[in-house]
DNA sequence: GTAATTCTGTGACATTGATCACAGCTGGTT
DNA sequence: AACCAGCTGTGATCAATGTCACAGAATTAC
């Protein structure tokens, strides 16, 4: 597999020629990184552009008193490291491999070199953006005014949608992160979490077995948290 | 004084020529809005960009159940509509005149042409939206793990930040929200909001009088709370 | 295969902060 | 000036959920 073809399903490339696409390619450089092993620091000056080829990573913030909250958790063909190449501020957050990943790279030049070449670039990730702004605000609002319970369902909604894949109305997310992850998703405690995933099986909106986690009915299970 | 001073307020195009101003100037439309009147409504399809001119509007959503969550509060020189513009998707937030507000308008088509025809505002549009993602993810960690004084505090940071003025140190928000809008701004209720407020009071970081909040010492005050 | 580590389930308890209820202010209106 | 509407202050109550403690299960390491 050539590294255009992991490029081409990266959204804000989508709309490039294959010439193009291949002088892009040639910039970049590849990196490997081990389960649990920190990519990026908080506060650090950004230098670099990433794009996720294999695995899976977390956007995490640490709090004065050492907790963690999670912001996302990016797979394959998301990019990050993007925020302070284009305000210049420090990084926003840390980010850290939540399995074995792979990754390419691009410099700080070259990236900002491609949104002026190619305009598209600009407006696909300006489209990306705005979508990210979107999830942070229901976020918030979810934070801002549900119950453990809400705040639960709607971040294995968020789960789902980036780690699961659908099979006739129900969806499946396999290696399921673990409860404390889940509770620094939602904002709440890796007790909650537990007694409320089985709230949801008692109810039979969800199934566990091993580390994998289906939500029957997504649809409806969506309407019910959204 | 003319529509282009006020648009070189305006973060996007400050880094425009005086030509290429007035151009974009005189596709604007102008429009008045008193207190309270909605100025866009949630889930409706986005046809416009707006600046705000004069006063300020509050950017809120609205859960099932009825209550309000404010995002912002966004005052002279900033703007909003270009979400479901860049996005495609509806509207994904209601906009309020918070007080009696004018703004300039700019159609879709008008605003998509700007994009493309001046790469420079495609980027300062990327920077604005990187910096908005970071204050949402602030927010997302403050709602995370913070107990309600410490979200009060923040909201008043993101509060002096928008809508106060800097002077020996000490910030003053003139016209504080309301207590019911400040406690749908840290996800907190009114009367949490009351008696935290006499809280920072009787620990002299805060000063009320009339409708004014001053905050001693604001660099501490940040300190204490980010 | 066993030990060690890490994750998960669950009871008991303490605490925060939401809600209710109502009184006191304030600013605008007639 | 008296009235009214809307905002603010404050006590009492109580449910939700965070925290602690520990046992059991599962995974990883040796």
């Amino acid at each position: 597999m050539s590294k255009t073809d992991h490029l081409r399903n990266v959204p804000i490339f989508t709309d490039l020629t294959d010439s193009d696409l291949t002088k892009i390619a040639s910039k970049m450089v590849p990196r490997v990184y081990e389960k649990g092993q920190m990519i990026l620091l908080e506060e650090s000056m950004g230098e670099t552009f990433f794009i996720i080829t294999q695995g899976a990573v977390k956007v995490t913030r640490l709090s004065a008193d050492g907790r963690e909250v999670i912001l996302a958790i990016l797979g394959e063909s998301d990019f990050f490291g993007e925020m302070s190449l284009l305000d210049g501020e420090g990084r926003s957050a840390n980010i850290v491999a939540n399995e074995d990943a792979k990754v390419l790279t691009l410099s700080r030049n070259d990236f900002l070199d491609c949104l002026e070449s190619y305009p598209k670039i600009a407006i696909a990730l300006l489209e990306e953006l705005a979508t990210r702004l979107r999830k942070s605000d229901q976020q918030i609002e979810s934070l801002s005014l549900s119950d453990s319970e809400h705040r639960i369902g709607i971040t294995l909604i968020r789960l789902a949608g980036e780690l699961g894949t659908i099979k006739q109305g129900h969806v499946t997310v396999k290696n399921l992160p673990y409860q404390q992850d889940i509770a620094n998703m939602a904002g709440t405690s890796r007790e909650t979490v537990s007694r409320t995933l089985k709230l949801l099986e008692d109810k039979k909106l969800v199934r566990r077995e091993n580390r994998n986690l289906t939500i029957y009915n997504y649809d409806a299970f969506r309407q019910a948290f959204a």
